[in-house]
DNA sequence: TCAGCGTAAGTGTGATCACAGACCGCGGCA
DNA sequence: TGCCGCGGTCTGTGATCACACTTACGCTGA
């Protein structure tokens, strides 16, 4: 490697994290946070010579996002972000309820006082970025994100996190091309409200209550996505 | 490769599925098939022989399977298929009762009527080695398998399949660990009724029926299996 | 006979090389 | 001037080599 990357490289953290777990991590960043548009094209080579590996941690990485369905491999061999239909923008939008909102309602059983500090925190972040005068809408997703994330967290189901990942992981290109068009208006309606609501449910342990908020939040951001028709086919 | 393997090289077919997927297919059938105990080592050179690649296709088969918690890399750098404690037994046993029991939901909604007749076929062969004087046992697990991802099939939902297979490759090794252990015993308690219950709900198209009838077969079955007190701490 | 150390084999990880196929563009011919 | 064909480049995939590290066996010493 003759230049350092900045990306990868944090050489200074111990050698126990793989390369190629570092570059799936550095994709998965740039995926969720739409820096890869839905339709482009990846290459292989083009990958490692950026984060200064060479072809064989990508190599990993893709694979493992290829089977995730965040990446897909065309008939000729292509490797691209997949663009992603009405059809199967619903249906996943449908999956997405049924697990996050499950996660919602055992976080509100499940959670540890100790868990609330966070959440709130990353809601008021995202509160924040939605009231102010000029908002920054990469922060505010990035708020929203990890807000979502805090709140499944608590529910102590390990093996659900990778899932929701996975899921966040193909809605993330999509979400983002939405913010990046429409820069007009803040594509979140209400989620302020959504996310007020989940939490006083969480806080008082109303599981039905706590899915509902969810459901809403997830659904009423994804009709404004679905509105656009913008999405393909 | 000087002599053809077996279990990989289905030469005559293709070029159009990479070797990487095919040994991929051929772990996850070994791991959901139980021929793999749990705590197994296992070496990439020495699966690398037996299927006579190099080690390349495999490394990137583990790697997925890695992601997926369906293996696992001791700090010591060895791999080798997860060793579940009672706590992580029930924690999946719960994910699985949600997202099982939301795909059977969702399958009594949208099944096609012609998907009935497959459902139908596993469940029969599954109630017949039940019911035969000297069960074959890995058949009745196979039909079990085959019933329930049949029925998964029928929801109609792309998405959940991926997560319901990770799922799966998770509790195989237990599944058949206990089938291996209890060779007495049929450890499958009142399956037979719960799957004709789920078949008259998703006919029905009374999804909640459909839910509650996966949902206490689930929970049976892993109850006979953590009853055992085989399961690790 | 037993303890301890050193070497050798085996491990996963990363880099480099080799190869078949696809895509793009330039050049020649009608 | 328009169209067909061919060559070079780039793609992903697989094999082989190289390396740091761990583990375990066997030999040597007391």
């Amino acid at each position: 490697m003759p230049e350092a990357s900045a990306v990868v490289a944090s050489s200074e953290s111990g050698r126990k994290v793989t390369l190629g777990t570092q570059v799936y991590a550095a994709l998965s960043q740039r995926l969720v946070g739409g820096e890869l548009a839905p339709g482009e094209k990846i290459s292989l080579r083009h990958i490692a010579e950026t984060l200064g590996t060479s072809v064989m941690p990508v190599r990993e990485a893709v694979s493992r996002l290829v089977a995730d369905g965040a990446l897909e491999v065309s008939p000729n061999k292509a490797v691209a972000v997949p663009v992603m239909t009405r059809e199967a923008f619903c249906e996943l939008t449908t999956v997405r309820v049924a697990i996050e909102g499950f996660a919602a309602e055992q976080a509100a059983y499940n959670h540890k006082n100790s868990d609330m500090a966070g959440i709130a925190a990353h809601d008021a972040a995202f509160r924040r970025e939605c009231e102010a005068a000029i908002p920054d809408r990469v922060a505010a997703l990035k708020a929203n994100r990890n807000f979502h994330f805090a709140l499944y967290a608590a529910a102590d189901l390990p093996t659900l996190m990778p899932i929701i990942t996975g899921l966040w992981l193909k809605i993330g290109p999509v979400l983002n091309l939405d913010l990046r068009l429409s820069s007009q208006r803040l594509a979140i309606g209400g989620a302020e409200a959504q996310h007020a609501r989940a939490i006083a449910a969480v806080r008082a342990r109303d599981g039905k209550e706590a899915r509902a908020a969810i459901k809403q939040d997830i659904e009423t951001t994804a009709g404004l996505i679905a509105a656009t028709g913008r999405l393909a086919r």
